[in-house]
DNA sequence: TTATTATTAAAACTAATGTTCTATAAATTA
DNA sequence: TAATTTATAGAACATTAGTTTTAATAATAA
Protein backbone atom coordinates (compact mmCIF):
# COMPACT_ATOMS: atom_id res chain seq x y z
CA UNK A 1 0.00 0.00 0.00
CA UNK A 2 2.21 2.70 1.32
CA UNK A 3 4.94 4.18 -0.90
CA UNK A 4 8.21 1.68 -1.44
CA UNK A 5 11.29 3.66 -0.43
CA UNK A 6 14.17 3.47 -2.86
CA UNK A 7 17.37 1.85 -1.87
CA UNK A 8 19.03 5.14 -2.23
CA UNK A 9 15.61 7.18 -0.13
CA UNK A 10 16.68 3.74 3.09
CA UNK A 11 20.36 4.91 2.48
CA UNK A 12 19.69 8.37 3.30
CA UNK A 13 17.45 7.77 6.26
CA UNK A 14 19.79 5.39 7.56
CA UNK A 15 22.48 7.58 6.95
CA UNK A 16 21.04 10.74 8.84
CA UNK A 17 20.22 8.52 11.66
CA UNK A 18 23.50 7.41 12.11
CA UNK A 19 25.00 11.25 11.73
CA UNK A 20 22.21 12.33 14.91
CA UNK A 21 23.71 9.37 16.88
CA UNK A 22 27.07 10.02 16.08
CA UNK A 23 26.91 13.98 16.27
CA UNK A 24 24.06 14.66 17.92
CA UNK A 25 23.12 17.41 15.11
CA UNK A 26 21.49 16.88 11.86
CA UNK A 27 23.40 16.16 8.90
CA UNK A 28 23.66 19.12 6.05
CA UNK A 29 22.37 17.99 2.62
CA UNK A 30 26.41 18.05 1.61
CA UNK A 31 27.23 15.95 4.60
CA UNK A 32 24.20 13.31 2.75
CA UNK A 33 25.72 13.86 -0.67
CA UNK A 34 29.14 12.79 0.37
CA UNK A 35 28.16 10.23 3.28
CA UNK A 36 25.58 8.68 0.81
CA UNK A 37 28.26 8.69 -2.02
CA UNK A 38 25.53 10.86 -4.07
CA UNK A 39 26.44 12.80 -7.19
CA UNK A 40 24.82 15.84 -6.72
CA UNK A 41 23.11 17.93 -3.97
CA UNK A 42 20.14 17.87 -5.84
CA UNK A 43 19.64 14.56 -5.72
CA UNK A 44 19.70 14.65 -2.06
CA UNK A 45 17.15 17.76 -2.29
CA UNK A 46 14.94 15.53 -4.30
CA UNK A 47 14.83 12.83 -2.16
CA UNK A 48 14.48 14.41 0.67
CA UNK A 49 11.53 15.86 -0.67
CA UNK A 50 10.04 12.75 -0.94
CA UNK A 51 11.03 11.55 2.82
CA UNK A 52 8.82 14.74 3.50
CA UNK A 53 5.83 13.96 1.44
CA UNK A 54 6.02 10.25 2.85
CA UNK A 55 5.71 11.36 6.77
CA UNK A 56 9.39 10.33 7.21
CA UNK A 57 11.08 13.41 8.52
CA UNK A 58 10.49 17.31 8.37
CA UNK A 59 12.48 20.30 6.65
CA UNK A 60 12.63 23.42 8.06
CA UNK A 61 13.04 25.98 4.79
CA UNK A 62 16.67 27.99 4.50
CA UNK A 63 17.42 26.00 8.00
CA UNK A 64 20.48 24.52 7.98
CA UNK A 65 20.63 21.07 9.24
CA UNK A 66 16.97 21.75 9.70
CA UNK A 67 16.08 18.21 8.66
CA UNK A 68 14.00 16.52 11.62
CA UNK A 69 13.33 12.63 12.06
CA UNK A 70 10.09 11.81 12.68
CA UNK A 71 8.77 9.02 14.53
CA UNK A 72 7.68 6.38 13.22
CA UNK A 73 9.91 6.57 10.45
CA UNK A 74 12.53 4.12 10.08
CA UNK A 75 12.27 1.13 11.65
CA UNK A 76 12.78 0.90 15.12
CA UNK A 77 14.57 3.94 15.68
CA UNK A 78 12.25 6.23 18.37
CA UNK A 79 14.38 8.54 20.51
CA UNK A 80 12.38 7.46 23.07
CA UNK A 81 13.70 8.89 26.25
CA UNK A 82 11.63 10.88 29.11
CA UNK A 83 13.13 12.76 31.07
CA UNK A 84 11.16 12.61 35.07
CA UNK A 85 12.03 14.12 38.19
CA UNK A 86 12.58 11.95 40.78
CA UNK A 87 10.58 13.81 43.81
CA UNK A 88 11.85 11.90 46.68
CA UNK A 89 12.14 8.95 48.60
CA UNK A 90 8.54 6.73 49.51
CA UNK A 91 8.58 4.13 52.27
CA UNK A 92 8.19 0.77 51.48
CA UNK A 93 7.74 -0.29 55.22
CA UNK A 94 6.79 2.31 57.88
CA UNK A 95 5.55 5.01 55.80
CA UNK A 96 7.98 8.52 56.37
CA UNK A 97 6.05 11.86 56.74
CA UNK A 98 6.87 13.79 53.62
CA UNK A 99 4.82 14.34 51.25
CA UNK A 100 6.68 13.59 48.13
CA UNK A 101 4.71 15.91 45.94
CA UNK A 102 5.36 18.47 48.13
CA UNK A 103 8.85 17.95 47.68
CA UNK A 104 8.71 19.39 43.80
CA UNK A 105 10.68 22.07 44.54
CA UNK A 106 13.80 20.51 46.50
CA UNK A 107 16.40 19.80 43.97
CA UNK A 108 17.52 17.39 46.53
CA UNK A 109 16.57 15.21 44.07
CA UNK A 110 17.91 15.00 40.05
CA UNK A 111 16.39 14.33 37.01
CA UNK A 112 16.67 10.98 35.42
CA UNK A 113 16.06 9.81 31.79
CA UNK A 114 13.90 6.80 31.36
CA UNK A 115 13.42 4.72 28.66
CA UNK A 116 10.01 5.46 27.60
CA UNK A 117 8.69 2.13 26.70
CA UNK A 118 8.25 1.83 30.34
CA UNK A 119 5.23 4.12 29.95
CA UNK A 120 2.10 4.68 27.85
CA UNK A 121 0.34 7.72 28.87
CA UNK A 122 2.80 10.82 28.68
CA UNK A 123 1.68 12.36 31.72
CA UNK A 124 3.44 13.72 34.17
CA UNK A 125 5.28 10.95 35.29
CA UNK A 126 7.62 10.87 38.40
CA UNK A 127 10.37 8.54 40.14
CA UNK A 128 10.44 7.91 43.62
CA UNK A 129 13.30 6.42 45.33
CA UNK A 130 12.42 2.97 47.56
CA UNK A 131 13.42 3.16 51.23
CA UNK A 132 12.43 -0.31 52.93
CA UNK A 133 11.89 -3.47 52.19
CA UNK A 134 8.36 -4.49 52.45
CA UNK A 135 7.38 -4.79 48.61
CA UNK A 136 10.08 -7.25 48.69
CA UNK A 137 7.78 -9.97 47.46
CA UNK A 138 6.60 -8.08 44.83
CA UNK A 139 10.24 -8.18 43.41
CA UNK A 140 10.58 -4.30 44.31
CA UNK A 141 13.14 -3.37 47.17
CA UNK A 142 15.17 -0.83 49.26
CA UNK A 143 17.28 1.21 46.35
CA UNK A 144 14.89 0.43 43.57
CA UNK A 145 13.58 3.71 41.42
CA UNK A 146 9.90 3.39 41.11
CA UNK A 147 8.10 5.15 37.96
CA UNK A 148 4.91 6.24 38.86
CA UNK A 149 1.94 7.77 36.73
CA UNK A 150 -0.15 10.18 39.00
CA UNK A 151 -3.70 8.93 39.00
CA UNK A 152 -6.41 9.47 41.80
CA UNK A 153 -8.35 6.38 40.78
CA UNK A 154 -6.23 2.95 41.54
CA UNK A 155 -7.75 -0.49 40.73
CA UNK A 156 -7.50 -3.46 43.41
CA UNK A 157 -3.99 -5.05 43.42
CA UNK A 158 -2.38 -1.79 42.02
CA UNK A 159 1.10 -0.83 43.49
CA UNK A 160 0.66 2.42 44.76
CA UNK A 161 2.42 5.68 45.95
CA UNK A 162 -0.62 6.33 48.73
CA UNK A 163 -0.57 9.71 51.14
CA UNK A 164 -1.99 8.93 54.95
CA UNK A 165 -4.11 12.42 55.47
CA UNK A 166 -4.06 12.70 58.97
CA UNK A 167 -0.60 10.71 59.43
CA UNK A 168 0.78 12.77 56.49
CA UNK A 169 2.90 9.89 55.66
CA UNK A 170 3.50 8.66 52.38
CA UNK A 171 3.79 4.97 51.70
CA UNK A 172 4.27 2.63 48.82
CA UNK A 173 1.72 -0.72 48.55
CA UNK A 174 -0.65 -2.64 47.01
CA UNK A 175 -3.95 -0.88 47.10
CA UNK A 176 -7.67 -2.73 48.33
CA UNK A 177 -11.02 -1.10 48.47
CA UNK A 178 -12.98 -2.80 50.98
CA UNK A 179 -15.86 -1.09 51.66
CA UNK A 180 -15.42 2.50 52.46
CA UNK A 181 -12.20 1.64 54.08
CA UNK A 182 -8.76 0.82 52.17
CA UNK A 183 -6.36 -1.96 52.54
CA UNK A 184 -2.52 -1.04 52.06
CA UNK A 185 -0.99 -3.84 51.43
CA UNK A 186 2.63 -4.95 51.84
CA UNK A 187 4.08 -8.10 50.09
CA UNK A 188 6.43 -8.90 52.85
CA UNK A 189 5.07 -11.60 55.06
CA UNK A 190 6.68 -10.94 58.09
CA UNK A 191 4.54 -6.88 57.54
CA UNK A 192 0.65 -6.43 58.74
CA UNK A 193 -1.46 -4.77 55.82
CA UNK A 194 -2.67 -1.06 56.83
CA UNK A 195 -6.32 -0.67 57.10
CA UNK A 196 -7.38 3.07 56.75
CA UNK A 197 -10.49 5.40 55.92
CA UNK A 198 -10.81 5.44 52.17
CA UNK A 199 -11.67 9.34 53.00
CA UNK A 200 -8.12 9.77 54.63
CA UNK A 201 -5.88 7.77 51.67
CA UNK A 202 -4.99 10.02 48.28
CA UNK A 203 -3.72 7.87 45.80
CA UNK A 204 -0.67 9.71 44.43
CA UNK A 205 0.30 7.39 41.70
CA UNK A 206 0.31 3.70 40.54
CA UNK A 207 3.75 1.92 40.01
CA UNK A 208 4.11 1.25 36.02
CA UNK A 209 8.35 0.58 36.67
CA UNK A 210 10.80 -0.59 38.27
CA UNK A 211 14.43 0.35 37.83
CA UNK A 212 17.40 -1.26 39.78
CA UNK A 213 20.98 -0.56 39.54
CA UNK A 214 23.19 -3.33 40.98
CA UNK B 1 37.00 29.43 42.50
CA UNK B 2 36.03 29.01 39.92
CA UNK B 3 35.38 31.45 36.34
CA UNK B 4 32.19 33.11 37.99
CA UNK B 5 29.86 33.69 34.08
CA UNK B 6 28.60 36.90 33.59
CA UNK B 7 25.13 37.50 33.37
CA UNK B 8 25.27 37.42 29.79
CA UNK B 9 27.03 34.11 29.50
CA UNK B 10 23.95 32.90 31.54
CA UNK B 11 21.80 33.70 29.58
CA UNK B 12 23.44 33.03 26.29
CA UNK B 13 23.96 29.31 28.01
CA UNK B 14 20.54 29.21 29.29
CA UNK B 15 18.91 30.35 25.43
CA UNK B 16 21.02 27.30 24.29
CA UNK B 17 19.71 25.50 26.62
CA UNK B 18 16.39 26.32 25.70
CA UNK B 19 16.74 25.81 22.39
CA UNK B 20 17.78 22.43 22.29
CA UNK B 21 14.89 21.23 24.04
CA UNK B 22 12.70 23.11 22.27
CA UNK B 23 13.59 22.60 18.55
CA UNK B 24 16.26 19.61 18.83
CA UNK B 25 19.19 21.64 17.43
CA UNK B 26 21.36 23.70 18.35
CA UNK B 27 20.79 27.62 17.59
CA UNK B 28 22.95 29.84 15.36
CA UNK B 29 25.12 32.68 16.43
CA UNK B 30 22.29 35.12 15.05
CA UNK B 31 19.65 33.22 16.92
CA UNK B 32 21.39 33.61 19.84
CA UNK B 33 21.60 37.29 18.89
CA UNK B 34 18.38 37.63 18.45
CA UNK B 35 17.25 35.63 21.61
CA UNK B 36 19.36 37.65 24.34
CA UNK B 37 19.26 40.64 22.29
CA UNK B 38 23.22 41.02 21.75
CA UNK B 39 23.57 43.75 19.45
CA UNK B 40 26.38 41.67 17.30
CA UNK B 41 27.36 38.74 16.31
CA UNK B 42 30.76 39.41 17.27
CA UNK B 43 29.36 40.09 21.03
CA UNK B 44 27.65 36.43 20.81
CA UNK B 45 31.18 34.76 19.28
CA UNK B 46 33.21 36.74 21.85
CA UNK B 47 31.22 35.06 24.88
CA UNK B 48 30.76 31.47 23.37
CA UNK B 49 34.68 31.97 22.99
CA UNK B 50 34.86 32.19 27.11
CA UNK B 51 32.53 29.67 27.84
CA UNK B 52 34.03 27.17 25.58
CA UNK B 53 37.18 28.00 27.24
CA UNK B 54 35.26 27.46 30.69
CA UNK B 55 34.09 24.27 29.57
CA UNK B 56 30.40 24.67 29.13
CA UNK B 57 30.53 24.03 25.16
CA UNK B 58 32.06 22.73 22.36
CA UNK B 59 32.32 24.39 19.06
CA UNK B 60 33.19 22.78 15.90
CA UNK B 61 35.02 25.39 13.95
CA UNK B 62 32.85 26.22 10.35
CA UNK B 63 30.11 24.22 11.16
CA UNK B 64 27.26 25.69 11.46
CA UNK B 65 24.94 25.23 14.24
CA UNK B 66 28.43 23.58 15.83
CA UNK B 67 27.74 23.94 19.68
CA UNK B 68 27.63 21.11 21.59
CA UNK B 69 26.68 21.69 25.04
CA UNK B 70 29.18 20.04 27.83
CA UNK B 71 28.14 17.80 30.49
CA UNK B 72 28.37 19.41 33.94
CA UNK B 73 27.96 22.51 31.83
CA UNK B 74 24.79 24.13 33.32
CA UNK B 75 22.73 23.44 36.05
CA UNK B 76 21.87 19.15 36.57
CA UNK B 77 21.41 18.95 32.60
CA UNK B 78 23.09 15.54 31.13
CA UNK B 79 21.75 13.83 28.91
CA UNK B 80 22.46 10.73 30.22
CA UNK B 81 21.39 7.79 28.04
CA UNK B 82 22.60 4.68 26.73
CA UNK B 83 21.80 3.22 23.74
CA UNK B 84 22.09 -0.49 24.38
CA UNK B 85 21.22 -3.61 21.93
CA UNK B 86 18.73 -6.29 23.53
CA UNK B 87 20.43 -9.67 22.22
CA UNK B 88 17.64 -11.84 22.87
CA UNK B 89 16.46 -13.89 25.85
CA UNK B 90 18.01 -15.33 28.21
CA UNK B 91 16.52 -18.60 30.23
CA UNK B 92 16.15 -18.07 34.24
CA UNK B 93 14.30 -21.59 34.44
CA UNK B 94 15.68 -24.28 31.86
CA UNK B 95 18.14 -23.38 29.60
CA UNK B 96 17.20 -22.22 26.06
CA UNK B 97 19.41 -23.21 23.12
CA UNK B 98 20.47 -19.74 22.06
CA UNK B 99 23.71 -18.55 22.36
CA UNK B 100 22.98 -14.86 22.93
CA UNK B 101 25.67 -12.79 22.03
CA UNK B 102 25.65 -15.06 18.42
CA UNK B 103 22.37 -13.43 17.99
CA UNK B 104 24.20 -9.82 17.29
CA UNK B 105 23.06 -9.89 14.15
CA UNK B 106 19.52 -10.70 14.22
CA UNK B 107 17.83 -7.53 14.48
CA UNK B 108 14.68 -9.25 15.99
CA UNK B 109 15.68 -7.13 18.63
CA UNK B 110 15.35 -3.62 19.08
CA UNK B 111 18.24 -1.48 20.65
CA UNK B 112 16.53 0.29 23.91
CA UNK B 113 17.72 3.48 25.59
CA UNK B 114 18.06 2.79 28.71
CA UNK B 115 19.51 5.75 31.87
CA UNK B 116 23.16 5.76 32.15
CA UNK B 117 23.09 5.39 36.23
CA UNK B 118 22.47 1.85 35.62
CA UNK B 119 25.97 1.34 34.09
CA UNK B 120 29.48 2.44 35.54
CA UNK B 121 32.03 1.36 33.15
CA UNK B 122 31.39 2.08 29.35
CA UNK B 123 32.09 -1.04 27.98
CA UNK B 124 29.79 -3.03 25.35
CA UNK B 125 26.61 -3.12 28.01
CA UNK B 126 23.98 -5.23 26.53
CA UNK B 127 20.14 -6.52 27.30
CA UNK B 128 18.62 -9.68 28.00
CA UNK B 129 14.59 -10.53 28.18
CA UNK B 130 14.35 -13.05 30.97
CA UNK B 131 12.21 -15.69 30.11
CA UNK B 132 11.05 -17.71 33.55
CA UNK B 133 11.28 -17.36 37.00
CA UNK B 134 14.04 -19.47 38.48
CA UNK B 135 15.25 -16.26 39.23
CA UNK B 136 12.75 -14.56 41.51
CA UNK B 137 13.83 -15.08 44.47
CA UNK B 138 16.34 -11.91 43.42
CA UNK B 139 13.84 -9.87 42.74
CA UNK B 140 14.15 -10.98 38.63
CA UNK B 141 10.80 -12.39 36.50
CA UNK B 142 9.92 -13.37 33.60
CA UNK B 143 9.30 -10.24 31.04
CA UNK B 144 12.08 -7.95 33.29
CA UNK B 145 15.07 -6.54 30.69
CA UNK B 146 18.12 -7.20 32.49
CA UNK B 147 21.35 -5.33 31.95
CA UNK B 148 24.80 -6.87 31.78
CA UNK B 149 28.49 -5.85 31.18
CA UNK B 150 30.27 -8.64 29.27
CA UNK B 151 32.77 -9.82 31.44
CA UNK B 152 34.85 -13.04 31.80
CA UNK B 153 35.25 -13.33 35.22
CA UNK B 154 32.63 -13.24 37.42
CA UNK B 155 32.85 -13.64 41.55
CA UNK B 156 31.18 -15.70 43.32
CA UNK B 157 27.47 -14.52 43.93
CA UNK B 158 27.17 -12.56 40.86
CA UNK B 159 24.00 -12.73 38.99
CA UNK B 160 25.58 -13.78 35.35
CA UNK B 161 24.19 -14.76 32.27
CA UNK B 162 26.43 -18.12 31.76
CA UNK B 163 26.88 -19.94 28.57
CA UNK B 164 27.14 -24.07 28.68
CA UNK B 165 30.01 -25.05 26.04
CA UNK B 166 28.45 -28.47 25.69
CA UNK B 167 24.56 -27.81 26.35
CA UNK B 168 24.94 -24.78 23.96
CA UNK B 169 22.87 -23.66 26.04
CA UNK B 170 22.29 -20.02 28.05
CA UNK B 171 21.00 -19.63 31.73
CA UNK B 172 20.74 -16.89 34.29
CA UNK B 173 21.81 -18.23 37.74
CA UNK B 174 23.99 -16.86 40.16
CA UNK B 175 27.84 -17.86 39.94
CA UNK B 176 29.54 -20.13 42.62
CA UNK B 177 32.80 -21.27 41.65
CA UNK B 178 33.46 -24.64 44.02
CA UNK B 179 37.27 -26.28 43.46
CA UNK B 180 37.01 -26.52 39.89
CA UNK B 181 32.85 -26.80 39.22
CA UNK B 182 30.76 -24.07 38.69
CA UNK B 183 27.38 -24.31 41.09
CA UNK B 184 25.02 -22.17 38.41
CA UNK B 185 21.88 -21.55 41.48
CA UNK B 186 18.79 -20.51 40.63
CA UNK B 187 16.75 -18.19 43.38
CA UNK B 188 14.44 -19.95 43.14
CA UNK B 189 13.29 -21.93 46.10
CA UNK B 190 11.33 -24.50 44.16
CA UNK B 191 14.40 -25.27 41.65
CA UNK B 192 17.76 -27.02 41.90
CA UNK B 193 21.57 -25.93 41.23
CA UNK B 194 22.95 -26.91 38.20
CA UNK B 195 26.55 -27.77 38.37
CA UNK B 196 28.77 -28.05 36.31
CA UNK B 197 32.59 -28.32 35.08
CA UNK B 198 34.27 -25.10 35.44
CA UNK B 199 35.99 -25.90 31.74
CA UNK B 200 31.76 -25.90 30.70
CA UNK B 201 31.34 -22.66 31.44
CA UNK B 202 31.83 -19.21 29.58
CA UNK B 203 30.94 -16.35 31.67
CA UNK B 204 29.18 -13.99 29.13
CA UNK B 205 27.93 -11.08 31.72
CA UNK B 206 27.35 -10.30 35.32
CA UNK B 207 23.89 -8.51 35.33
CA UNK B 208 24.25 -4.44 36.86
CA UNK B 209 20.94 -3.85 36.56
CA UNK B 210 17.13 -4.81 35.70
CA UNK B 211 14.30 -2.79 34.03
CA UNK B 212 10.83 -4.01 34.37
CA UNK B 213 7.45 -2.74 32.74
CA UNK B 214 4.03 -2.98 34.87
C1' DT C 1 45.63 59.76 35.59
C1' DT C 2 47.45 56.49 32.47
C1' DA C 3 47.82 51.97 30.87
C1' DT C 4 45.70 47.71 30.37
C1' DT C 5 42.15 44.62 29.88
C1' DA C 6 37.42 43.32 29.14
C1' DT C 7 33.28 44.17 26.65
C1' DT C 8 30.40 46.01 23.16
C1' DA C 9 29.46 47.61 18.29
C1' DA C 10 29.00 47.83 13.36
C1' DA C 11 30.28 46.23 9.27
C1' DA C 12 32.41 43.43 6.06
C1' DC C 13 34.15 39.00 4.61
C1' DT C 14 34.15 34.23 3.64
C1' DA C 15 32.60 29.80 3.92
C1' DA C 16 28.80 26.79 4.49
C1' DT C 17 24.58 25.39 2.94
C1' DG C 18 19.77 25.41 1.11
C1' DT C 19 17.68 26.09 -3.37
C1' DT C 20 16.95 26.42 -8.25
C1' DC C 21 17.75 25.75 -13.19
C1' DT C 22 18.67 23.15 -17.13
C1' DA C 23 19.92 18.98 -19.23
C1' DT C 24 20.28 14.10 -19.59
C1' DA C 25 19.38 9.32 -18.75
C1' DA C 26 16.45 5.68 -17.12
C1' DA C 27 12.20 3.68 -16.24
C1' DT C 28 7.06 3.54 -17.10
C1' DT C 29 3.10 4.04 -19.42
C1' DA C 30 0.07 4.82 -23.31
C1' DT D 1 7.56 3.46 -30.46
C1' DA D 2 6.30 7.79 -28.58
C1' DA D 3 5.04 10.20 -24.56
C1' DT D 4 5.43 10.71 -19.78
C1' DT D 5 7.24 10.24 -15.47
C1' DT D 6 11.07 9.33 -12.42
C1' DA D 7 15.73 9.83 -11.27
C1' DT D 8 20.35 11.66 -11.85
C1' DA D 9 23.95 15.35 -12.97
C1' DG D 10 26.38 19.52 -12.96
C1' DA D 11 26.45 24.07 -12.23
C1' DA D 12 25.10 28.29 -10.59
C1' DC D 13 22.62 31.08 -7.32
C1' DA D 14 21.15 33.08 -2.97
C1' DT D 15 20.86 33.03 1.68
C1' DT D 16 22.46 31.52 5.99
C1' DA D 17 25.77 31.65 9.20
C1' DG D 18 30.68 31.43 11.10
C1' DT D 19 34.59 34.51 11.31
C1' DT D 20 37.41 38.59 11.19
C1' DT D 21 38.49 43.44 11.35
C1' DT D 22 38.43 47.80 13.27
C1' DA D 23 36.83 50.90 16.52
C1' DA D 24 34.65 52.58 20.55
C1' DT D 25 33.41 52.20 25.30
C1' DA D 26 33.56 50.50 30.03
C1' DA D 27 36.00 48.43 33.74
C1' DT D 28 40.16 47.52 36.20
C1' DA D 29 44.92 47.89 37.52
C1' DA D 30 49.31 50.35 37.86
Amino acid sequence: MSYQLSQRQESILGFIEKFLDDYQIPPTVRDIQSGCNISSTSVVDYNLQILQKEGYLNRLPDVSRGIELLENAYGESKRSILKIPVLGHIAAGEPIPVNPIATWEADEFDNVDIPAFLINSKSNVYGLKVKGESMIDALVTDGDLVILEPTLHANNGDMVAAWLDKEEEATLKRFYLEGDMVRLQPENSSMKPIMVPASNVAVRGKVVGVIRSI
